[in-house]
DNA sequence: GGATTGAGTGTACAGTCGTTCACTGAAAAC
DNA sequence: GTTTTCAGTGAACGACTGTACACTCAATCC
């Protein structure tokens, strides 16, 4: 495990830190600092999970002293819950993409999961994140998730309701399909991010599947 | 925070545990604190999540000394391993009761749900650690209910295979369905958790229509 | 009845934890 | 050019961590 040490001031002295840093105003340089420490929690938290962390390991990863912690959050759980939206910005990103497929599209199944399978390779701490902090974590930081997701299977029935065959569907039960919808694509997520890269075919296969079956039910539902 | 104190060894002096206590051997007593260690960490847990217990807190939970613990096991990843077989064959037990429904049932969905709805509420705890530690847990104790699970479905497809609509169907798709029918359970089971709990009815109601809905799609089906 | 076993005890040690406090020194404000 | 601000420092604290060791004493064995 390797320190960052994001400002260098307890480095070597560098005889060509004039020449080549550009300068830097204190908010970018307290931007920087902030970022580091995100992004050091994040890397760790994918491995060890978020409840395992200290802030001391967190900062040193970052390469900063401990009480530096403080002058950007107040305590872990903020520290947390700013992780949670940063994911979860990136998680709505993906179905705002899988959403703009053109509408004639052949397959918006095989689309739809192709988005979903490239986004969790390209942003892969995000998504373990998400995925084992959803249950795994404690207080604010499960709880967070679990009112986002729930904002997000709402929007997902909004898009959902535009479709033809869905179009005289109840709101209910179109909550009840967007919630399925969901924790089928959660749990592809997770088999995504923990298979070895060489099954991802497999697994995109096997979720095309899954959502084909679903929505040959559609057509014969009929509420109760 | 209680302790349980599971002999008390350290307690006041109790003029009656002559009369009382049933005469006990040596490895009965054994057998008590060992499980008291597994009460004290499956109760912890399902809290705070297994990543964030001591040894020590289990171990003054139980009502025994720090060190007696490794009397009883090498490390916290064995305990944790125990946790899980013991959830796991809680979780089977509950499949078996769903599978014994009388196979001319009138609706074996609706029985099924009902009997998941009803074991989470008894085994709360057992669901908890399942449920956290899936995604949550590290190393060890993350890996044993990957496999389990696997395995789970596994049968749960071969169960599948008895009912007409879906003999005729390929192994593969067999796991398909199963798989998307334990995620869809798997999410159930920690909204009951979740839930207060006067809220069983909807959510089991909800979980009766992703079921269906699944099942809708099943006549429909040709493999590709 | 005497020797043996082993679950549970109590003390001790070296680490790590979160948090406090007074501080430094360069960027920003005047 | 002087003053102010504040991100980052470093020492120190009391609490908690996992584990080693020598112990006790009742159930078990011969």
């Amino acid at each position: 495990m390797n320190t960052v040490d994001v400002n260098g001031v307890t480095g070597p002295p560098d005889v060509c830190s004039k020449a080549m840093t550009a300068p830097e105003t204190r908010n970018e340089r307290k931007e920087r600092t902030r970022r580091a420490l995100l992004d050091a929690a994040l890397g760790l938290a994918s491995e060890r999970g978020f409840a395992g962390l200290s802030l001391r390991e967190i900062t040193k990863q970052a390469g900063v002293v401990p009480t530096a912690f403080y002058r950007h959050f107040e305590s872990m759980d903020e520290l947390g819950v700013t992780l949670v939206e940063e994911s979860m910005r990136t998680l709505r990103t993906m179905i705002r993409g899988a959403r703009n497929t053109p509408d004639g599209s052949a397959d918006l199944i095989r689309a739809s999961v192709r988005t979903l399978s490239e986004h969790v390779r390209s942003h892969e701490e995000h998504y373990w994140f998400l995925v084992r902090e959803r249950y795994g974590g404690t207080g604010a930081v499960r709880q967070t998730i679990g009112v986002e997701l729930k904002l997000l299977a709402g929007e997902l029935a909004v898009d959902l309701a535009r479709f033809d065959r869905l179009r005289d569907w109840s709101t209910e039960d179109l909550h009840m399909l967007a919630d399925l919808i969901v924790s089928a694509m959660l749990a592809t997520a997770l088999e995504l991010l923990e298979a070895r890269p060489g099954a991802t075919a497999e697994i995109t296969a096997e979720a095309e599947r899954k959502l084909r079956l679903i929505f040959l039910g559609v057509p014969h539902w009929r509420s109760r």
